[in-house]
DNA sequence: GTGATATTTGCAAATTTGTCGCAATTAGTT
DNA sequence: AACTAATTGCGACAAATTTGCAAATATCAC
């Protein structure tokens, strides 16, 4: 059954399966990345707004779902506004995002690599997150 | 003057530098990435909520600014729960995501990169935008 | 199974987020 | 200073997200 390792997961964190918590599972299995809101209207009628949202959550905590992106920011680039290189270290204990220096040939992989699965790029960002130099030192 | 090069490039494009533009770049200047809601507190009774959302559109029309994440989605990782790479790529035209295939190479360049800074990094996410296979070939 | 207990759900209400129109203010010309 | 165009702040709005709570459901001991 398909359903088992979810369940095991879900009762080591002392829940349960339940009918809206497959049906969200259902929905993400094998699909590709999606927002809340298409999660929303496709289950219309079989699981509630918040229950969803909640689902979501509660998946994202155990690892049984991956929350694509850290939000919204903004940063200025008068500097490198013409490089197109945004590689961001987000440190998971003090919050802070940090710029990653850029090195093209890290660039080059990027694309060369994404190129070899049919697209064609026109940018990219990376985000890595772990500890910082001083969140380390202290934890 | 630091607002010169600013200025400048707002006259350009036929646009000043006022009072509540020079508010949201020294919030941003030499900052980590900021959230709208950040700048919105840090900014209160300065600037209005609109004209930072307004600001913050002009600026990064003009590439002054540059804005970080395609939003927030979510998917399964039952597979690849313990492998840590979350490969995407975002077609800007139909909007669509899709998984990269994992590639141990550019996560062992990605994780050496960081660590040459000083980071611990415990994982990572990659954002490849551009023009998916078959939208390509439709423009 | 039945009943006691804890978890989970759906609904409604509250809050937050992002947009938009418009009158008042401000900047750029001349 | 006077005119014109750009910009702001405010209020209103729709959409997105969160929260409280009573009803429904699942778990567990018996």
């Amino acid at each position: 059954m398909k359903y088992d390792d979810l369940a095991a997961l879900l009762r080591k964190n002392g829940s349960s399966l339940t009918r809206p918590r497959k049906i969200v599972f259902d929905l993400l299995l094998n699909q590709e990345p999606q927002t809340i809101q298409v999660l929303v209207r496709r289950a219309a009628g079989q699981a509630d707004r918040a229950t969803i949202y909640r689902t979501v959550e509660l998946f994202e905590n155990l690892g049984i779902v991956h929350r694509l992106n850290i939000g919204w920011k903004y940063k200025i680039e008068l500097s490198d506004m013409f490089s197109g290189h945004h590689h961001h270290f987000y440190c998971t204990n003090c919050q802070k995002t940090y710029s990653l220096a850029p090195n093209s040939m890290l660039e080059t992989m990027i694309d060369s690599v994404t190129v070899k699965e049919g697209f064609s790029p026109r940018g990219h960002q990376l985000e890595v997150y772990g500890l910082c130099e001083s969140c380390r030192k202290v934890n």
